[in-house]
RNA sequence: AGCGGGAUGGGAUAGCCAGGAGAUUCCGGCGGGCUCAUAACCCGCAGACCGGUAGUUCAAAUCUACCUCCCGCUACCA
């Protein structure tokens, strides 16, 4: 099936993946919620009746356990985290229509109705599964609570996903040995009943389901393949408490999966929407069981579910089926990946702190690369971005328009636009249809921008600066036309800064919000008068890049410190020698590699507290699943110790046995991959160019 | 190792899914112009064997196969 583009006569919605109620939002959470936000509004530029929804997941295993773990409820530790995003998406102008959550009152109807649809339409089951189950402590443990061994490849894996190996969902039940994650008990499978879906039966249905997908490529390649190895039936319910209680087993200490109930809460927050504007204005039920275009913006970590699960269940449930599954690609930090433990990662609310306009990050998020494309922010980047596109080009070209216009006719002059002039704001337009059909956020962005750099070529190429006198009809003529470029590149660009585009609409008089015009307007005159403009945009200079830069390296750097740090020692000097501003001058160049020394000095007690051996290796061999580290036993007189190294790649292991190095034996031992790690290899640089002794040392002999 | 993404002028990117004149845009470099405007803006120039190999084709950056190299994920982190 295909659809017809945008707009349509249907109403819309657009959603995005819920945030995890876990943890601080960051610039990649804000890449995807930009983005649905970007998309949304464009949509209603073009007239499409669209309602933008979220919410937050407060379910599943991580919730309950941090809760734990901190003592507290995990209705409380979800909530206090949905109310932060609530506050914080508004902040960066994401302007849900309704932000719900997945524990409120809607959507744990709406969840045990659509569960219980499905029961009666027959696409349910019990089966009896074997859980595990610490005898110990009298717990179930479903999902992460436990771990073991991978039955397919035999990896060490979690509960419901073999994360370290072949990446396999796994169902309760499947893993071996397994253990509670809680208490470390080894635990015991006991049969319980449970609930599927036969996910199975719907093969044929995803198959043709996918062929209509729109959306990024990615969303679509990946699950066909899914569906080719064979689907498997989801097991719906877990043994836990913390959860949506399936229908009508209320009494039972079993809830429904969290996959099931966070898709629904995107209908749930529609309903909610729905019910306080009337259905009148939007009708939840029409988009979701009639004929609505159902948008999902996602990261691209959980394709899996919006491209398999979920159709499934709506389809299941006589519900419609999704027009468009776009997945964004990750960001990553200075070319590296975004990682919330080493804090390097730009933190929404810092960048807040730092006082930079949310419309700033948003364009440069919806700009830089496509939507499903991987994108990496620097402040370097950022602040070209800035200066030179939104200073330079739009900014530039709003200001010296609109002053000229105000300074010489106090507002839009009073002339008609030119037909090419017309033509060309039309062709704008025509560009972020396209771009929308195309599901490309860039593609809007980039619009706007190239009409102002339009609108910067067609100021100079009639210099009306040299009109005003001789010709001023000339003159005239000009300044109208720009006044209206400057006017619709503000419409064009107002989906993706839609604060800076609402202040160049105060500034050329017009009454209301732009973000309710539609996209013809790009082509309504101004009003007559206008005040005197300012200027919109401001340059970030080259000092503040500079501190901006030095604050993330050092941030990065405190934070590695305690982090991994065996595996970084081993792996030779990945950590920050930074505070170089360009950033980029990594390869290839040795002698700029240099760590620089550090300032610090220590006593001589402080070095004896160092237990470094000489050590023979007896065996080397790599370790299976990971890409760099191998274990070694190292003889070191009064015993053997197993080590784990990161010199898999470096080394060529079946050389090692029988080579002299040194060993840091008073190291805390450490597991790396599921191998226990006592003592740590010293070796230099890059390569891990292994220490050895020169003289004829004793195996064990101390270093000193 | 598995999975995903990528390899295009100095740097960063588009095009590649619907193959056709040696190819986009931005930054930077060089030269020039202009001054309404935020040391801006405009014009022009230099510069690329489109990662490698083989194949399909009248024709490949664009399709196929293999390979090399980078990067991310594999702690629910979008």
């Amino acid at each position: 099936m295909s659809h017809d583009e945008f707009p349509t006569d249907q109403p819309a919605v657009v959603t995005c993946g819920l945030p995890y109620a876990n943890g601080d939002l960051h610039v990649g959470h804000l890449r995807t919620y930009v983005g649905g936000d970007s998309f949304a509004r464009t949509l209603e530029t073009l007239g499409q009746e669209t309602a933008y929804v979220s919410g937050s997941d407060m379910h599943g295993t991580p919730v309950a356990v941090n809760a734990e773990q901190q003592g507290v409820d995990p209705e409380d530790f979800a909530l206090e985290w949905h109310e932060q995003y609530a506050e914080t998406f508004p902040k960066f102008n994401v302007e849900f229509d309704n932000y719900g959550h997945t524990h409120d009152e809607t959507n744990t109807e709406l969840t045990q109705e659509i569960v219980k649809t499905l029961e009666d339409e027959g696409h349910i089951y019990e089966k009896e599964i074997q859980v595990a189950y610490d005898p110990v402590a009298d717990d179930h443990l479903p999902d992460r609570y436990v771990e073991g061994t991978c039955p397919y490849c035999g990896e060490k894996a979690r509960g419901d996903e073999c994360d370290e190996g072949c990446q396999r969902h796994l169902e309760p039940g499947e893993v071996e040995d397994p253990k509670s994650t809680i208490t470390g008990n080894p635990a015991e499978y006991r049969e319980r009943t449970h609930k599927f879906f036969r996910v199975s039966e719907f093969s044929e249905y995803l198959t043709e389901f996918l062929d209509g997908l729109e959306g990024t490529s990615n969303a679509q390649n990946q699950p066909r393949q899914w569906i080719e190895e064979g689907l498997q039936d989801w097991c719906l319910t877990r043994d836990m408490d913390w959860g949506i209680d399936y229908p009508g087993e209320e009494e039972e200490d079993i809830v429904l999966y969290v996959w099931v109930d966070a898709p629904v809460e995107y209908v749930s927050s529609t309903k909610q929407y729905s019910e306080r504007v009337g259905s009148d204005e939007y009708d939840w039920e029409r988009v979701w069981k009639d004929e609505g275009e159902i948008v999902h913006v996602i990261g691209r970590d959980i394709i899996q579910h919006h491209t398999i699960f979920w159709p499934a269940m709506l389809e299941g449930a006589n519900y419609n089926a999704p027009r468009a599954v776009a997945a964004t690609g990750f960001i990553t930090i200075n070319g590296k990946g975004l990682s919330t433990s080493r804090n390097r990662a730009i933190w929404a609310k810092e960048y807040l702190e730092e006082g930079f306009h949310p419309d700033l990050l948003r364009y440069y998020l919806m700009t830089t690369g496509g939507l499903q494309q991987d994108v990496d922010f620097s402040w370097d980047a950022f602040q070209e971005k800035v200066n030179g596109e939104l200073v330079g080009t739009v900014g530039n070209f709003w200001y010296r328009s609109l002053l000229f216009a105000y300074r010489n006719y106090d507002g839009t002059p009073d002339v008609g636009v030119s037909p090419d002039v017309e033509d060309r704001i039309e062709g704008a337009i025509g560009e972020v249809r396209e771009a929308v059909n195309d599901y490309s956020i860039r593609g809007i962005g980039q619009a706007a921008t190239r009409l102002a750099q339009f609108g910067n070529e067609y100021i100079q190429r009639h210099e009306p600066w040299k009109l005003t006198d001789e010709e001023p009809e000339k003159a005239a003529q000009v300044i109208r036309d720009c006044v209206q470029i400057a006017k619709a590149v503000g419409v064009l660009i107002a989906p993706i800064t839609p604060d800076k585009a609402q202040a160049l609409w105060e500034q050329l008089g017009e009454d209301g919000a732009v973000e309710n015009a539609r996209i013809e307007d790009a082509l309504e005159a101004p009003p007559r008068r206008f005040a005197e403009p300012g200027e919109l945009f401001e340059k970030i200079e080259d000092e503040r890049v500079d501190e901006l830069n030095e604050k993330l390296a050092d941030r990065v750097a405190a934070a590695g410190d305690d982090g991994d740090d065996e595996e970084d020692a081993a792996e030779g000097s990945e950590t920050a020698g930074d505070t170089d501003d360009d950033s980029d001058s990594d390869d290839n160049d040795p002698a700029g590699d240099l760590e620089p020394l550090l300032e610090d000095r220590i006593g001589f007690g402080e070095f004896q507290d160092l237990d470094i051996r000489v050590g023979r290796i007896e065996v080397a061999e790599g370790i299976e699943g990971a890409d760099d580290l191998a274990r070694l036993e190292v003889d070191i007189g009064f015993e053997s110790r197993q080590v784990v190294a990161g010199i898999k790649q470096l080394h060529d292991l079946e050389e090692l046995p029988g080579e002299k190095i040194i060993l840091l034996a008073n190291m805390e031992p450490a597991e790396l991959f599921g191998v226990e790690s006592n003592g740590m290899i010293l070796a230099a640089g890059d390569e891990a160019d292994l220490l050895t002794t020169h003289g004829d040392a004793d195996i064990g002999e101390k270093v000193q």
